[in-house]
DNA sequence: GAACATTACGCAACCGATTGCATAAAATTA
DNA sequence: TAATTTTATGCAATCGGTTGCGTAATGTTC
């Protein structure tokens, strides 16, 4: 309970001025040695820490970057920020993090807010609804490091970590049509999200890679929470002509997909071969387990943390690297194999 | 790319003061209401914004609230979170979130960083194997309101906010009991940690209300990493008497064992009666699916900001709500029902 | 219209550190 | 020893708001 002491405290203490004790904190080199080890241990002996609020004053930064993301309970989600978390801790840097649970609404308040707090830096991956993208502009002009990660604008200038959707869709859909899949159902979530839109689009060129004509009555489009999965169902039985493969393009709701699947009596993959996307816990977990696309959440956050400190750090152009695509891996488990 | 324009940018303008104008911009009663409509189109005019270093500077408040959790990518953390981050939104606070990664030493320095960095509060969920609690000692001799949620210490004078785990306990082990159970393997994680003691005192408690004897030897202390799940297993087999029934103080890790117990042909709930905890959404897509006792992460979550925000405001005498405990519930599915 | 109350605003100190520039002190060179 | 360079430190402005106190201007009361 006793009182903040500050650099004057110090300096008087001491006999020397505030800048001379400000500098020795900070090891500046024209200061003696002697007068460095004078004032640390005097800082010590009385507990002197300093003020971040007049340093953020003084220098105009943070040192923390903000975080806009649509949702933290999400496998995925989590594990990517664990991965961001991870780097900008060992930088110094605090993450504010936001979410905007999937309304571009709050979104526009998250940026706003972060915006006024003063962040150094920004990571965004977009909500279900984002359409335009006027509420990063204040970053943009103020030079302000944005990163989207993930569920990306469709916007040139951006810089972007992301996975290479399209081929991942391709494979996902490859994979199946090689197990014999002729009729195959995409689940897909708002197609207004580079996500999915490049999944289709490797889906549909895997379909017409092996003669197979894209019939949009194949392209079911849902939030993806898991009441709906029931909807799906129902769609997959009132269809005409039966379909034999299911690309849901999230492994959670893949699960639940197959819950109900089960419970109307289809058998999977017997009837149904069923693939997924992230490589969620639960894909291991479910019966029959669930193929999947391994999806690199943990990585992409190591790697946009790192990245947007070194934008920060003026390290790196960001016009060069302008976009960064990760690596995935097509998993195989029983849910697509007979 | 304009320059930042400033109160005295303002005040020069329109001639007056730039207290004149800061009290404008707050709504402060002593200005009149045609002068503060000026400041305010002026305001607008030139895209004025203020900064929030020098109010946090002169208030010395930052309008944030550190959070530290063992680790974000898990589903009640994450859906905790979810609730901390709402209200702590709607109140006009940001979270600086970091993670302990299961880690005492990484927990103080993120206790240590957040401190430095001046957050208004501070909420806890303890590391796997924190022992002693001076790191929060700063807050509390700084009057920083400080809340432990969920994984909290063993100390009289700290607000709380948790389950009654030794009634869940209890609940669970009564059930599994009444299924027919007579040798009930309880899997917990690091018994420092009051959430797994609590619950394994609800469980003794329930043998000794049903005529069973404890033994230590149903007592499996583990990680809960999924790559233990084996362990678990092979523990089970090397018991000299069979089990009946198996508590495991984590759905996600239930779920694992369940597919471990599997592979080594026990049945489920043939052989071995399963209940978890947490409530997890795999709990409702493993086959069977399993039974647990449902924990209100979100709740939790709210609750905890809630009373945060209350303690900064003053609202709320700490003293008088030292400890909350939420309702927990008994949700029976067919892992532990013949 | 004098006396008093109210309203609206200005002044300037303050929050606590950083840093360019000036200068005293010490060290080096001539 | 004087002149010059180097080293170590002090001075004071600055970052951008907030707020207690003082006072001029306006309004109210009798």
């Amino acid at each position: 309970m006793k009182k903040k002491i500050t650099i004057y405290d110090l300096a008087k203490e001491l006999k020397v001025s505030s800048g001379t004790v400000s500098r020795s904190l900070n090891n500046h080199p024209s200061i003696s040695k002697k007068t460095k080890d004078r004032v640390v241990s005097k800082a010590n002996e009385l507990g002197y820490k300093v003020n971040k609020f007049a340093v953020n004053l003084r220098k105009q930064k943070s040192n923390t970057i903000g975080v806009i993301i649509p949702k933290l309970n999400s496998y995925f989600m989590a594990t990517l920020l664990a991965g961001v978390e991870k780097v900008a801790n060992e930088a110094g840097y605090n993450l504010i993090i936001s979410q905007s649970l999937e309304s571009m609404e709050k979104e526009i308040m998250n940026a706003k807010t972060l915006y006024n707090s003063g962040v150094d830096a920004l990571l965004v991956s977009l909500a279900y609804d984002t359409e335009n993208y006027t509420h990063f502009n204040p970053y943009i002009n103020s030079n302000i490091p944005l990163i989207f990660m993930d569920r990306v604008p469709n916007l040139p200038s951006c810089p972007t970590i992301i996975i290479d959707n399209f081929q991942a869709g391709y494979d996902a859909t490859d994979h199946l049509i090689n197990q014999g899949c002729k009729n195959i159902l995409i689940i897909t979530g708002n197609l207004k999200r580079n996500v999915y839109t490049d999944r289709l689009l490797g889906y549909k060129k895997a379909l017409e890679d092996n003669n197979l004509n894209f019939d949009s009555i194949h392209v079911f489009e849902t939030t993806m929470e898991s009441k709906n999965a029931k909807d799906v169902v129902d769609y997959i039985k009132n269809l005409n002509a039966p379909i034999d493969g299911l690309f849901v393009l999230s492994d959670s709701f893949a699960a639940q997909c197959i819950r109900s699947l089960k419970k109307e009596n289809y058998g999977v993959p017997k009837d149904i071969k069923v693939i997924g996307f992230n490589n969620d816990p639960v894909s291991e977990l479910v019966t029959p387990t669930l193929s999947t696309i391994e999806y690199p959440g943990y990585n992409m956050g190591l790697l946009a943390g790192e990245s947007i400190i070194n934008q920060i750090n003026g390290t790196i152009n960001l016009q060069e690297t302008n976009s960064i695509s990760l690596r995935h891996k097509l998993i195989i488990r029983e849910s697509s194999v007979n």
